[in-house]
DNA sequence: TCTGGGGTCCTAGGACCC
DNA sequence: TCTGGGGTCCTAGGACCC
């Protein structure tokens, strides 16, 4: 067995685009956003500044870091471009995020030649046509190349000889691992557990006991490099969703009714783009103190229409708000739709509606909001997304996060 | 403006079915 | 004293990833 999976990962991608889009940025350390820090450049990274981080929290660990408001359109182009490049090699890529993605280059070696040459154009190009850094791990398996392309970082490049893979996994740091966060990594740390290696060595009852007989199994095999990930070339969404952070909000319906409005708007118009309804609505409401609480209803008959979603997401918070009196703020609203249908012949859903309707008027899939989605849906194809509008939730909303980065993060329905 | 936004997967308990 | 048992679906919460 040779090592053909490749996983490639630009370098900080967000601020490296930026340093390419304006020299004078280039070695310093930046960050995109205000805010919240939507992405640090390594110079930014050696002060501690993070992606995700408060803004004012990383102008105090780094005074001199300079903002930049993203160019969200270039992070697309160039992120596109970047993976097209590996597409070049081998149809067996696997997307992982705009920056990221995994590929096999097994049957393409007697083209190209090997993986780790390969590996070596796939960086040279991507530097010398799009200006950018990339890094790759090469490797027998999906969790091997992607730990390779991080020990690789910055601008490298990490082979793993199938012969040394152990050697090379087991003194990495266990938060290196695919499903390794905060919480598994204090878990193992408080039982001493710090390294791969000593993680492979603990029983496997200690484990199961530690992380639950699921989460102890899954990291026990990949910690002994037994990884069954295969490349996935494409793989289905299995939920949309849409949150908005409030800051501090009253918890009253002239809070959460527009913005419920304008969330179920943004899921259900990418839902009849794609024309894949779900059956499953949940709301999440993030309260002042950071307590969370969700409620989720399942239905009989997928959905998209936005004025249903909106409605039932309402009844959802509602209750949720009902159960907690005491809570008089809240900083978070979402919407998430799942038990997405795989396809859906919107031709069906018109008799749908014209049933209900005649069983419930106004509810459902009611004829009339049926309409009006799909003439909404035009309009915006033809003058843009802010052409029109759910009246009053055009305004009212605050948006402490540009659309177009929103749209970034959207995974293909 | 104390704490972004879009996802995936797992768990544990309960309802319900045969 | 024990109080079937397996499977599926649903709900709420949580960890994790980019």
């Amino acid at each position: 067995m040779t090592a053909t999976i490749l996983h490639a990962d630009l370098d900080a991608f967000y601020a490296s685009v930026e340093q390419l889009l304006d020299p004078s940025l280039r070695g310093k350390p930046i960050a995109v956003g205000g805010g919240v820090v939507l992405a640090a450049s390594y110079e930014a990274k050696a002060f501690g500044v993070r992606g995700g981080m408060p803004g004012r929290q990383a102008r105090e660990l780094c005074p001199q870091l300079i903002f930049v408001n993203g160019h969200f359109k270039e992070y697309q182009r160039l992120g596109d471009a970047a993976i097209r490049v590996v597409g070049d090699f081998t149809p067996l890529v696997e997307r992982i995020s705009i920056d990221e993605a995994f590929a096999d280059v097994v049957g393409c070696t007697h083209l190209f030649g090997p993986p780790a040459e390969i590996a070596r154009t796939i960086r040279a190009r991507v530097r010398r046509e799009l200006g950018l850094a990339i890094s790759i791990g090469v490797a027998r398996t999906k969790h091997l190349a992607k730990i390779a392309s991080q020990v690789a970082k910055p601008d490298g490049l990490v082979v793993v000889d199938p012969d040394d893979e152990l050697a090379f996994l087991h003194h990495l740091p266990v938060e290196l691992m695919w499903g390794v966060g905060p919480v598994t990594k204090a878990r193992l740390g408080a039982t001493g557990v710090e390294t791969i290696g000593q993680l492979a060595k603990l029983p496997g009852r200690a484990l199961e006991r530690l992380l639950g007989p699921a989460a102890g199994e899954k990291l026990a095999a990949l910690a002994w490099n037994r990884d069954p990930r295969e490349i996935k070339v494409r793989r289905r969404a299995r939920s949309a969703g849409a949150q908005s952070a409030l800051g501090r909000k009253p918890a009253e319906e002239r809070v959460f009714r527009p913005t419920l409005l304008h969330l179920a708007d943004r899921i259900c118009t990418r839902l009849r783009a794609k024309s894949r309804p779900g059956r499953t609505v949940t709301v999440r409401v993030r309260f002042t103190n950071m307590a969370v609480v969700s409620r989720s209803v399942t239905l009989d008959a997928p959905i998209c229409a936005t004025r249903i979603l909106a409605d039932l997401a309402e009844e959802l918070v509602r209750a949720i708000l009902a159960e907690r009196p005491k809570q008089k703020t809240i900083s978070l609203l979402a919407i998430s739709v799942s038990h997405l249908e795989d396809s859906w012949d919107l031709d069906l859903e018109l008799p749908l509606a014209l049933h209900d309707e005649a069983r419930r008027p106004g509810t459902r899939l009611g004829l009339a909001r049926w309409a009006a989605d799909c003439a909404v849906d035009k309009i915006r194809d033809r003058f843009g997304w802010d052409a029109i509008g759910y009246g009053s939730v055009a305004l009212g909303i605050s948006r402490s996060v540009p659309d177009a980065f929103r749209e970034l993060a959207e995974k293909d329905l």
